[in-house]
DNA sequence: TTTGTATTTTTGTGATCACAATGCTCTAAT
DNA sequence: ATTAGAGCATTGTGATCACAAAAATACAAA
């Protein structure tokens, strides 16, 4: 039936309040992230259409804004697709991490207050408590989390949308690459975050946040190690 | 007719090789860009399909992208509108381009080609002649296309369009401002990043383009003078 | 004049349809 | 066996329609 492999999503049930394009485009964006649509797979509207059980019209906003935000490719020939990685453009998109993340952290710093800093302890310690099962799933979600509550407290926000961007684009290769390691080692550099918090300490914390960032990509440091997990992650969609 | 003022955007002719909703999203997006479309003016889907003679659907569309770039708002109403700036917004806009920008100018530097370069200094060339005639529109104009010019080297780009974005949120407000200033100094610092490009002195260039960011929004320099501007470009908005 | 309510209009949303362009498949000729 | 081309199916695009929600308006009472 399908020329390519076929393309499963996981479907949560829709809220009421929740328009079906919101919701398509959040079904979508997850799908995305944890990297179930592989890339270099054509994607059609029709196709998505029938996996959602929704018109056409739904999926074409969603799909829009998705490419909007760099996590979809329109091709020449108007095909949309899940962009495939290169060592170049992984590099580049973890040093645009490093150039925004650190900064908006120092941006952030200034607005937390008690129970903002209340939450990101929670998070931590869910993340230490992942980490101790060994939940690569729930690891990266919740660091995810933690930076993404940490750059929010920001009121007057602009880069937060821009570093959710970087985040769409790296997310479906570290999925990948990360599925194939029985081990995940992460040094935990979120509770020098919080310590420099504590002490609102800017210079600290962008060096927490910078070493985090660099860590969290240091199982494919060695370009060979890069080349493989690229290699294998777009393994599949090269058939 | 309309209870609010009229929206007028400059219609270009639309080439057949490009999609209606391209071109509507191309129209649209300089109209933010011009300050045509004036912020917290509430827009409907009817209105622009009727301006722009086409149907609601490429409309939709192209509300949907820009919303994604940041460009226009869909509050909880549903309603959208081209954002209101405030002084910390505004604030925010400008670290975070200092933040990206000479990040980015930095990225691209050795790719930069003689060709490349000949360009930049051809765009140079017109910028000071558009300088000369008092040409504001022309100005800020080149002034973009040469910085565009400079970042788009990087063929791993990941950086141009999370600064479109920034642009075209600075965009709208900036134009209104300047449109009601006589004179607009603009000390070059093209020449200086020129320099650094040939010397390929990357921190030269970073600092030249950190420059020219500065002040480029030299004119708000004074936390007063930025208000009166945030007022004045809010202004007609807010009747 | 102001305030609350009922009516009318306009709006966003999502589905469906027509059409031209693109990709796919099957076949015939080399 | 490989390839070129014709025919067919599928696609994205853009227009139109139905409907419920929201906004604007009109009108009543204070």
């Amino acid at each position: 039936m399908d020329k390519k492999s076929p393309i499963s999503v996981t479907l949560t049930p829709r809220l009421e309040s929740v328009t079906v394009t919101q919701w398509v485009y959040q079904t979508l964006r997850s799908a995305v992230m944890k990297g179930q649509i592989l890339p270099g797979r054509a994607l059609t509207i029709r196709e998505l259409a029938r996996v959602l059980g929704v018109s056409p019209m739904p999926i074409r906003e969603a799909i829009r804004q998705l490419s909007a935000e760099n996590a979809l490719e329109i091709q020449g020939n108007r095909r949309v697709m899940v962009p495939k990685m290169t060592a170049m453009k992984f590099n580049e998109l973890c040093e645009a991490r490093i150039a925004l993340e650190p900064y908006a952290a120092a941006r952030a710093m200034p607005y937390l207050d008690k129970e903002k800093i209340e939450q990101l302890r929670a998070i931590n310690a869910l993340g230490d408590q992942a980490m101790a099962q060994g939940n690569l799933e729930e690891i990266s979600s919740l660091n995810q989390g933690f930076h993404r509550l940490l750059y929010a407290a920001n009121p007057h926000q602009v880069t937060l949308p821009l570093i959710e961007s970087l985040w769409l684009q790296l997310g479906p290769f570290m999925r990948l690459a990360t599925s194939s390691l029985e081990e995940y080692y992460v040094i935990d550099r979120h509770n020098e975050a919080m310590q420099a918090i504590e002490k609102q300490d800017s210079v600290a914390l962008q060096l927490a946040i910078k070493a985090d960032i660099r860590e969290g990509i240091a199982f494919v440091n060695t370009p060979e190690a890069l080349h493989n997990f690229i290699e294998q992650s777009n393994y599949a969609a090269a058939n």
